[in-house]
DNA sequence: GTGTCAAAACCGACCAGCCGGTATGTCGCA
DNA sequence: TGCGACATACCGGCTGGTCGGTTTTGACAC
């Protein structure tokens, strides 16, 4: 049922119109004209038009949870696994710029048993990353006068903001932004000499 | 016709509402029910919904231009300079946490045209503080081998994230916030070792 | 191949309700 | 008596969602 191309057209023209339009600006009857199809057969895979934005939110969690596990799994000091996270998901969410940036706007179109799933599946990913942030502390490569929670929030804030001002037309490369703005994240964590 | 106590209750709720349940998902009803007036005392000073909205942006980049300029004509190095302009607009973010919500959230929902504007004055004030940084580049204190435009989009990143989980309630003190984030940033601006 | 038939997929006209905005009227005051 | 500041009833349009009906699909018998 999940890969019907009737779904797939629906949720590819969804996540189009919503981050250009905007949910709320975004009507049922806009997405499934232009996903070439119609309303009846949109209800048939989506129960409102909040399942179908919650869809979009379900991918994007899981896609990033699986690339932050796999990479967690590889060896590697802290540095190197840290930084590969950061670079890997700055890059991901340029690659799904639309729906980063659906994902980040329209939180609160969600009902509110959702926002709360959100939620918990963005604090289990700000957890397993302040995690590693913390163990790098224990070997004294992090500084620790600053609440852990807020190193983590400063590093995403980097990737939140990324769809305010980048554009995949412009002059930098997205591996280049990505190592740019790892870098910056990693010299803010260097211990203050005493 | 500005300052009439209907004009100042409404957006006040305005304010509230937006920012807690969204533009979009608040009516024009509530909005004039929960300011204690009518429908017609609302549209008598406000042409419009989107009007309204756009008063919560005029006002916010106002005060934050304000400041900047004032804290820009004070003397003082580079360093102290950007830090206390760092400071102040992280610290009148918190002040104006509601104000803040709403203006990273609903940019999309005012009219091409106010967004235009928008768009143009947080520029304005964009190029300001990259001004400053370059100085400091100048002066052989900032690094250089980083675009200036992403240097500047690091720092705002945190100032745009700061509502998605900074808590008037919670443990850290405005200050201490202000006073950490700006360290986070100014570290990362340190020019590295080659 | 072909007829049967049930289930799944899909269609699209329709609806109730809400929402932003307005038209018209009232009231106090200069 | 004119005018700005409100109050209130009202409207047209649009939106998310529904529902009865039709077509397509696929398993099975013959």
């Amino acid at each position: 049922m999940k890969d019907s191309h009737v779904a797939v057209d629906v949720k590819r023209a969804a996540v189009d119109l919503f981050s250009t339009r905007g949910y709320a600006n975004t009507s049922v009857q806009q997405i499934v004209e232009a996903a070439g199809v119609t309303k009846g057969a949109m209800y048939h895979y989506f129960e409102s038009k909040d399942d179908l934005l919650f869809g979009i939110y379900d991918s994007l969690l899981s896609m990033q949870k699986a690339r932050l596990d796999e990479i967690l799994a590889r060896e590697g000091s802290v540095d190197e696994v840290l930084g590969a996270i950061c670079i890997d998901v700055i890059e991901s969410s340029i690659d799904h710029m639309a729906e980063a940036t659906v994902f980040f706007r329209s939180v609160h179109m969600l009902s509110a048993e959702r926002q709360r799933e959100v939620t918990v599946r963005r604090r289990e990913y700000h957890d397993e990353f302040a995690g590693l942030i913390e163990r790098g502390q224990a070997e004294g490569r992090y500084r620790t006068d600053i609440p852990l929670a807020m190193l983590a929030a400063h590093f995403f804030s980097d990737v939140h903001y990324l769809s305010q001002w980048y554009s995949p037309d412009g002059p930098e490369s997205k591996s280049l932004v990505a190592r740019q703005l790892t870098e910056l994240f990693l010299a803010s964590l260097s211990p203050v000499a005493t």
